[in-house]
RNA sequence: GGGCCAUUAGCUCAGUUGGUUAGAGCACAGUCCUGAUAAGACUGGGGUCUGUGGUUCGAGUCCACAAUGGCCCA
């Protein structure tokens, strides 16, 4: 006996139990325990942060991470999943300070930077137990004990490692270059940072400004000297620039050394720009007094708007760094030419200012031009510029533009929207500066890079070459240091006395060294300073020092941290604590077969995964990635707090269930793509996919209790009907396809398929089984039936179970584990079912999808002919033309008679009195043969008595039309039902309904009919399926005699006993119904 | 400004190497079927396959450009 099934099911009810019976014998446990010794199927678990709530984007990713691994198992793998936490990095610090109310470093260190610490620490974990929540129930296996856990100082001391490989290969460097620097935070961002932040629609200033030139330089050419010469004023270049904030700094001017420039009057000003902008760039009409190349105004020299060297009282001085570059050639202030400068928009006139722009800065390089810091790292102003001195940069950029308004050198000032870098946590907008940082050398890997993202399996493909491998081919080094708190710290010493003496340590500007684990630290000579218990964070670590075996010096560590994205990078070898110990853990876990994680992690971890692994070991670190797209609110809008669209996984979880979640998040979109989630979808999947399913388990368990069918006595291995032997081929074939796109990475169009085949199950299959189940005798057919459908819903389960662990788990349990004492303690140690493809048999599913077919037509065919179906017709006639379908006719025609109820069903012959004919090119065919021509043939066609046509290639072989001579394959002859009422046609197919209903028709029909009252009266009366009964009726004479010529039929079919005339007795259930425009009324009456 | 992806019915998605009448499901309306079903069947309305060019005898499919949305990069 199976345990009674409820066809009431209520999912997230039966979830919680099956979340209590995994905990209670530790399933998870024992899977993991099953598989030991088994070859190895490696996932990575990227870490989140567990310092905010679940989304719905994660149990998104979660539930891809899960199916993959189970289907593994399964397929009798071991797949150690570990759980991992990221713990470091700016979001944590923030969140602390805003808790504490802080605002800056500064007010940071006066907090103090151990307490500060301690309250990251502490912050990390304050949404872990949602987390821990939401990832079991979600049935998200994950070996949550054992998570690894990037704060931890064994975690921290495998990063130092191995920056210490990277270190001793030279590819460590400090250097000073132009970083996107968040003045807030006080910290520089790494590019896969800024790139999290950028917002489109950015307000901000667009000036134009007027440099003046000096007469009687030395530079430009000789054309543009007299031009300048001879003009009755002031000539002045003119630049436009939205960061007015730089122009303090701006040391240049860059032209293209093409684009031709002209000098220009306009309103009684000179100005000199790119010819080809003068319309968008000047207010007011203008006069162009020469042209001239770019070229020719190199060298010219040109008077700065401000004087960062000036002494003025009650200002900062000097600028933080202020640095003449040119030595031999005191003339400051040139016009210089690059090829980046473009005449698309602006003036063709770019301002330059070295320490705010990576392009400036290499400019200024490479032209010698002088440097001016003008910002401190907190983004304010520093420098003799009263007014603005001490404004944050964005606040000093109205106040510089009216003094230069006021000073006549501003041309034009408005507004501008554009798209502009803002960090990603606190939405500051970010500078870029020059200033010094820690590198990691990447770009001399980047052929390595490259090389091995090629073996890569990526999902979607077009990451690998598009999204991928266009940042692999932009790649730049790695900024990997960060000025700040909560993070690994750079593991790197400094001789103090480099910086104090010059060269005094070892000849060298700065010694540096790089102990790459706290062995080699503590082995240093002099190692002091490393309290107990040990934490290697800051402010601990900073105090450790130890003498420079150079000269004797203190060694001291430099102050900053390290990027949180190396962190997570460094996963694979972190997390064993590799290599101080685990190398067998490390090895056997690398690298990964498998990894998943949404679209904004290719520049994210995808990317630092990869770096790491192709500097450490030169090769890939993962084999297979699925990269999800993002998920966006019903009316596809980005779920946001600000918005309030936001929806919570519990939510879902209580009301739809984790399992109809997971199965609608596989389906309902491609892994890939963006998607928009609604309830009312995963509604949708509850009804459409688990409820048929769970009804399809419901039916069988009912009956098989009534018939006490045991799959272990009554396995019925050889299936001679058809219908069996049909679902089973289905079914073998289902698991062909699953296991192929499981393997290739596709549960989306797995689990579809499996959609697909549980509708045939439960619409075809069970449907058309249902008499052969409710017989009385234990017949050898009943048995195959209940045989067949066991087996179909045990596969099913299994083949569902890594989607749908759940109701997998659940009817598992009672189908096979409680009637095979021997089966697995859960589906999840079972086998992931593989096929037998002996039994898949193409011809009878052939075969089968054209019964379908009839039948649909047939029914289409009734709908039209508005007779319904209970109502038995003498004939059909159905029209095949393909061979293949005449040959499967005989095999499927009595399933179709009895699907469209009809006595009898025959190919038709003579089509003239149902049908029209039809007739169309064969494009393929004719196509190539004819090229140019198929136009005319096509017209022919139309014009030409298809009729005609039709018969002259079925008796000639062929048909002629104007200069044309057609043959039988190059043309299509179409027919279809000819007006008539009860045709119904697909394509080729036809299928013709006889509608005449005799007597003895209308009779049985009424049989039926009243059969299929008395049955829904059974149900509305609450009798059990199993009850019998007696019926009473009264009615007119006619029905009366259709109810004693098939009194046997329906007593047989309703379970009564007696079925009589006359009123019915006490305690009957009695309804009154019109049948053919009489009242009938019927009583029924439970038995015993 | 550049790159990648998407755009097919009111909604969610299929659409194989270019080929004849572009399909499902949901939703809506009507009819039917039902002794597992909250299901199912049939019919109907609903599509200029985002647009414009091009290649081709033929384009939802290939190419170019553009638009919208998303993501990414400057």
């Amino acid at each position: 006996m199976f345990k009674p099934v409820n066809s009431n099911v209520n999912f997230p009810e039966m979830e919680t139990k099956i979340l209590g019976f995994w905990k209670e014998k530790g399933i998870f446990e024992k899977v993991a325990e099953s598989r030991k010794g088994a070859p190895e199927y490696i996932f990575y678990e990227g870490p989140p942060t567990a310092n905010g709530n679940p989304g719905i984007h994660h149990v998104l990713s979660r539930t891809f991470k899960d199916v993959i691994p189970r289907y593994w198992t399964m397929r009798g793998f071991h797949v150690p999943r570990k759980a991992g936490w990221d713990t470091h990095g700016l979001p944590v610090e923030l969140e602390v300070e805003k808790e504490l109310g802080l605002s800056s470093k500064t007010e940071i260190e006066k907090y103090g930077i151990a307490e500060f610490n301690e309250r990251c620490r502490k912050s990390v974990f304050r949404y872990l137990k949602e987390w821990e929540f939401v990832t079991e129930r979600i049935g998200f296996w994950l070996d949550l004990k054992n998570a690894y856990i990037t704060m931890d100082n064994s975690y921290m001391e495998s990063c130092w490692w191995i920056i210490k490989q990277l270190w001793d290969k030279g590819l460590v460097y400090q250097g000073y270059k132009v970083t996107p620097h968040c003045p807030r935070c006080g910290t520089s961002l790494s590019s896969h940072e800024v790139a999290l932040g950028y917002k489109d629609d950015t307000d901000d200033p667009s000036v134009h400004i007027k440099f003046k030139i000096v007469n009687g330089g030395t530079g430009g050419s000789r054309e543009v000297k007299s031009a300048v010469n001879m003009a009755p004023g002031p000539v002045y270049l003119l630049a436009w620039t939205t960061t007015p904030w730089t122009l303090p700094g701006n040391t240049g001017l860059a032209v293209s050394p093409e684009a031709e420039y002209a000098l220009v009057e306009t309103g009684g000003e000179y100005l000199i720009m790119a010819r080809a902008l003068l319309d968008s760039s000047l207010t007011g009409e203008y006069t162009v007094l020469n042209t001239f190349p770019g070229a020719g105004l190199q060298g010219l020299r040109y008077e700065p708007l401000f004087d960062p060297w000036a002494d003025i009282p009650g200002t900062s001085k000097p600028c933080l760094a202020v640095r003449r570059q040119q030595t031999a050639d005191k003339e400051t202030n040139p016009v210089i030419t690059g090829d980046f400068v473009s005449t698309d928009d602006g003036t063709g006139i770019v301002h330059i200012a070295p320490a705010f722009g990576e392009i400036d800065f290499e400019t200024g390089k490479t032209h010698n031009l002088d440097l001016v810091e003008t910002l401190d790292l907190q983004g304010k102003v520093c420098g003799p510029f009263p007014g603005f001195d001490g404004l944050f940069a964005k606040a000093a950029d109205p106040v510089i533009t009216e003094d230069l308004r006021s000073r006549g050198l501003l041309y034009r000032s408005g507004r501008i929207t554009h798209t502009y870098p803002f960090c990603w946590r606190c939405s500051t907008p970010l500078l870029y500066y020059a200033k010094s940082s820690w590198y990691i050398r990447t770009t001399a890997i980047k052929d390595r890079l490259i090389a091995c993202n090629r073996e890569i399996n990526w999902f979607p493909e077009h990451i690998k070459q598009g999204r991928f491998g266009d940042w692999l081919e932009n790649n730049v080094d790695w900024a990997f240091s960060r000025e700040r708190y909560w993070g690994t710290p750079l593991n790197v010493w400094r001789c103090e006395r480099s910086a104090e003496h010059g060269n005094a340590c070892g000849g060298a500007p700065d010694y540096f060294e790089c102990p790459g684990s706290l062995g080699e630290l503590r082995d240093k000579p002099g190692f002091s300073g490393l309290p107990e218990p040990l934490d290697l964070h800051r402010p601990f670590i900073d105090g450790v020092t130890y003498y420079c075996p150079e000269c004797g010096g203190i060694m001291r560590r430099v102050p900053e941290v390290i990027d949180c994205w190396f962190d997570s990078g460094a996963m694979p070898v972190a997390q064993w604590h590799y290599p101080m110990e685990n190398a067998d853990n490390f090895k056997k876990n690398f690298p990964a077969d498998f990894i998943c994680e949404a679209v904004d992690q290719t520049r994210g971890w995808f990317y630092s995964l990869h770096a790491l692994s192709t500097l450490l070991f030169d090769r890939p670190c993962y084999k297979n990635v699925i990269c999800l797209g993002h998920i966006l609110d019903a009316k596809g809008e980005k779920m946001s707090k600000a918005k309030g669209n936001v929806i919570v996984p519990a939510t879902v979880l209580n009301s739809q269930g984790a399992d109809a979640l997971r199965w609608y998040l596989v389906t309902a979109a491609p892994p890939g793509n963006v998607r928009r989630f609604s309830t009312e979808q995963v509604t949708e999947v509850v009804r459409k996919f688990m409820l048929t399913l769970w009804n399809s388990y419901s039916f069988f368990v009912t009956y098989a209790n009534i018939d006490n069918f045991d799959p272990a006595v009554n396995r019925v291995r050889n299936l001679d009907v058809s219908l069996d032997r049909w679902i089973v081929s289905e079914l073998n074939r289902l698991v062909v396809k699953v296991n192929e796109e499981l393997e290739s990475y596709d549960p989306t169009t797995a689990a579809r398929r499996i959609e697909e085949f549980v509708d045939r199950l439960s619409n075809w299959y069970i449907r058309r089984s249902r008499r052969r189940f409710w017989k009385s005798e234990n017949d050898a057919d009943k048995m195959a039936a209940y045989s067949t459908l066991y087996q179909c819903l045990v596969t099913l389960i299994k083949l569902i179970a890594p989607f749908t662990p759940f109701i997998a788990e659940e009817i598992y349990q009672n189908l096979e584990r409680g009637s095979d004492p021997a089966s697995m303690e859960s589906v999840h140690m079972e086998a992931y079912p593989s096929a037998d493809v002996s039994l898949i048999d193409e011809q009878l599913n052939a075969d089968t999808e054209l019964a379908m077919k009839l039948s649909s037509l047939g029914r289409a065919a009734r709908s039209k002919a508005n007779t319904r179906v209970r109502q038995p017709l003498a004939r059909a006639l159905c029209r095949l033309r393909r061979e293949e379908e005449r040959q499967a006719f005989a095999r499927i025609k009595e399933q179709v008679m009895d699907e469209i109820n009809v006595k009898d069903l025959e190919i038709m012959n003579e089509e003239g009195a149902v049908l029209e004919y039809e007739v169309k090119p064969n494009l393929p065919v004719l196509g190539p043969k004819y090229g140019i021509k198929m136009g005319e043939i096509t017209r022919l066609l139309k014009a030409a008595d298809a009729r005609k046509i039709a018969w002259d290639l079925r008796t000639r072989g062929e048909a002629s039309m104007g200069d044309f001579t057609l043959l039988p394959q190059e043309l299509q002859v179409l027919t279809r039902g000819k007006g008539g009422y009860a045709v119904a046609a697909d394509g080729d197919i036809i299928v013709a309904l006889d509608t005449v209903i005799s007597p003895e028709l209308a009779g049985e029909g009424t049989a039926r009919e009243l059969v299929h009252l008395l049955q829904t009266m059974r149900r509305s009366a609450g009798f059990d399926v199993t009850d019998h009964i007696n019926t009473c009726y009264s009615a007119d004479s006619e029905t009366g005699r259709v109810m004693e010529q098939y009194a046997e039929y329906i007593k047989q079919e309703t379970l009564s006993l007696s079925l009589v005339a006359g009123t019915a007795g006490e305690g009957a259930y009695s309804e009154t119904h019109r049948l053919g425009g009489v009242e009938i009324t019927l009583a029924v009456k439970k038995t015993g």
